[in-house]
RNA sequence: GCGGGAGUAGCUCAGUUGGUUAGAGCACCUGGUUGUGGUCCAGGGGGUCGCGGGUUCAAGUCCCGUUUCUCGCCCCA
C-alpha cells in the first residue's frame, strides 16, 4: 500500500465516477434553467463569520464540522460547509437586491469534518438552488416542484419520499420554543447530554433526537402544529394544496426540524432507504430571516441542496462519451500523413484516437481498448491509391475510401 | 468523539491446528499472426502479506500497539 494516501474523507473522481457526477449536474442545470434559474458559483471559502453567524451556534456544522483556518493575513477563513450562506453573501456583496427576485443554481464541493461512511465524505459535492425575494408560498412549491423534476429526470424520484413539515413563522417558532423549554425543563435530568445542551439554546433540535429515553419524553411533548399561528397554518396549507394539484406526493413529518437555525415555514427532505444510514438526498426549506440576519434588508428566500455523491449512487450507469475513430498508420511516411489527418479530422469535429507508438497489432489493440467504432488504416498500399482503409471495429468490414470522401464516409461514426 | 468489520499482486480475493521458494481469476507484457483488435492457445513480469513491536526453531497465520479503509452511532447532502 502506497503512502500517498488522499486525505481522509476525500476521493478522486476517476472517469467513471466523474461521468456519473456530470450526469447529475447536467440534469440539474438543464431542468433548473427551464424554471428560470441561472447558474452562478461562489468561492469555496469565505470569512468564517459568513457561516458562524448564520447557521446557528448550536448546529453541529458550526460546533464541530467546519474546516476553519487562519490565512497569512490573519483572517479567519472557513471552507464552505454548505452553500446557502455563501449565495446570500454574494447576493448582498453584489447589490443584487435591485434584481430580486433572483433564481440561482449552483454546484460544487462542500467541506465538513465528519467521520466518513457510506454516502458521507469530508469533501462532497452539492447541487444548490435558491429563490430569493418571493414571500409567497408559491415559491416554496416551485422549489419543491423543480427538485422533484430533477429527481425524476435522474430516474430516482419513485425511490424517494418527500417528507415535509412547517416550522411556522418567527412568532410561531418563538412561541413553540418557549413551550418546549417549559416542558423539557421538567425532565431535564432524564434527557441525554446532547439534548440537555440544546435545552435552552435550540430546543427544537431535541425533537429529532434518536436517543431512546429522549423519544419517551418526546411522546408527551407539545405538538408543533398546535402552536403555529393562523397565518403560518394558511401558508403551509397553500403549499400542500398546490403540491397535491401538481401530483407531487408527500408525507407529513412533524418531527422534521433540520439542522440549521435559519429555516422557517416549509422544511422538507427527499429521503431514500437505498443509501444505508444516510437517507437524505435533497433537503431545504424557507429562510426568510437569513438575509436580514446577515446585515441586509429583510428579504425572504427558499432553497434546497442535494448531494451529488448520493444521487450518483442511485442513478443508472451513464452511457459513455462518444466513441473515437482510431488512426492506424503503417510506416514512417504513413505516420506523418496520419498525424496530419488526425489534426484535420479533429478540427472537423471527430473524436480521434492517435497513438504515438507501436506496430499495427499494438495499435489495433489500443483501438479496441479505447472503444473505437472504426479504425482508419493507412500504409504504402493506401497511400499509393491516395486513400485509406476504414475498418468497422464491430463488424470487421473494411472498405477503401479516398481522402476526398473520407469525412462524409466517417459521418456515421461521429 | 464513540462502536463493529477489514487490510495478502494494478483490481477482486484464497491461503488448513503456525511448517519448503505465498497462490488463483481478471488486468498487463511477449509469442502463435513481418498489414489486422475484440475470441482462442502457449509463455512471462509483477508482493516490505498496511506499519511497528512481541511469542516461537519457524509468523501472512498467534499476542500487543498503531495506522488506513469500511459500516454504524451522533448529525447531515
Amino acid at each position: 500500500m502506497s503512502s500517498l494516501q488522499p486525505v481522509r474523507g476525500t476521493h478522486d473522481l476517476l472517469p467513471d465516477e466523474m461521468r456519473r457526477h456530470r450526469t447529475v449536474v447536467d440534469a440539474a442545470r438543464s431542468v433548473s434553467s427551464r424554471y428560470g434559474f441561472e447558474e452562478i458559483a461562489t468561492p469555496i471559502f469565505e470569512f468564517t463569520n459568513v457561516f458562524s453567524r448564520t447557521l446557528g451556534d448550536t448546529s453541529d456544522v458550526v460546533t464541530k464540522e467546519m474546516y476553519t483556518f487562519e490565512d497569512k493575513g490573519g483572517e479567519m477563513i472557513t471552507l464552505r460547509p454548505e452553500n446557502t450562506a455563501s449565495v446570500m453573501r454574494a447576493y448582498l456583496s453584489n447589490g443584487m437586491q435591485q434584481l430580486a427576485p433572483c433564481r440561482f443554481f449552483s454546484h460544487g464541493p462542500m467541506f465538513r469534518y465528519e467521520r466518513p461512511q457510506k454516502g458521507r465524505q469530508r469533501q462532497f459535492h452539492q447541487l444548490n438552488a435558491e429563490l430569493i425575494g418571493v414571500p409567497d408560498p408559491l415559491a416554496d412549491v416551485e422549489m419543491l416542484t423543480m427538485g422533484a423534476h430533477i429527481l425524476k429526470e435522474l430516474g430516482v424520484l419513485e425511490r424517494t419520499t418527500l417528507e415535509i413539515n412547517s416550522l411556522g413563522d418567527m412568532d410561531s417558532r418563538q412561541a413553540y420554543r418557549e413551550l418546549l423549554i417549559a416542558y423539557f425543563s421538567t425532565y431535564e435530568s432524564d434527557l441525554s447530554a446532547d439534548s440537555r445542551a440544546r435545552l435552552t439554546k435550540n430546543p427544537l433540535r431535541i425533537l429529532d433526537s434518536k436517543d431512546e429515553k429522549d423519544r419517551e419524553i418526546l411522546s408527551g411533548a407539545p405538538d408543533m402544529a398546535a402552536s403555529i399561528n393562523d397565518d403560518s397554518r394558511c401558508f403551509f396549507d397553500t403549499v400542500l394544496e398546490r403540491l397535491t394539484k401538481l401530483g407531487i406526493s408527500y408525507s407529513l413529518n412533524t418531527r422534521l426540524v433540520r439542522g440549521l437555525d435559519y429555516y422557517c415555514h416549509t422544511a422538507f427532505e427527499f429521503t431514500t432507504t437505498e443509501l444505508g444510514a444516510q437517507g437524505t438526498v435533497m433537503g431545504g426549506g424557507r429562510y426568510d430571516g437569513l438575509i436580514e440576519q446577515m446585515g441586509g434588508p429583510a428579504t425572504p428566500g427558499v432553497g434546497w441542496a442535494a448531494g451529488i455523491e448520493r444521487l450518483s449512487m442511485m442513478i443508472n450507469e451513464p452511457v459513455p462519451d462518444s466513441m473515437p475513430v482510431s488512426i492506424i498508420p503503417i510506416g514512417d511516411v504513413a505516420f506523418e500523413k496520419g498525424f496530419a489527418l488526425a489534426n484535420d479530422l479533429r478540427h472537423a469535429g471527430f473524436n480521434i484516437d492517435f497513438g504515438v507508438s507501436g506496430n499495427m497489432k499494438k495499435r489495433m489493440k489500443r483501438a479496441n481498448r479505447v472503444g473505437a467504432r472504426a479504425a482508419i488504416m493507412l500504409g504504402d498500399d493506401e497511400l499509393a491509391r491516395d486513400g485509406v482503409t476504414v475498418r468497422d471495429m464491430e463488424t470487421g468490414e473494411q472498405t477503401e475510401v479516398s481522402f476526398a470522401m473520407l469525412e462524409s464516409q466517417l459521418d456515421r461514426y461521429r
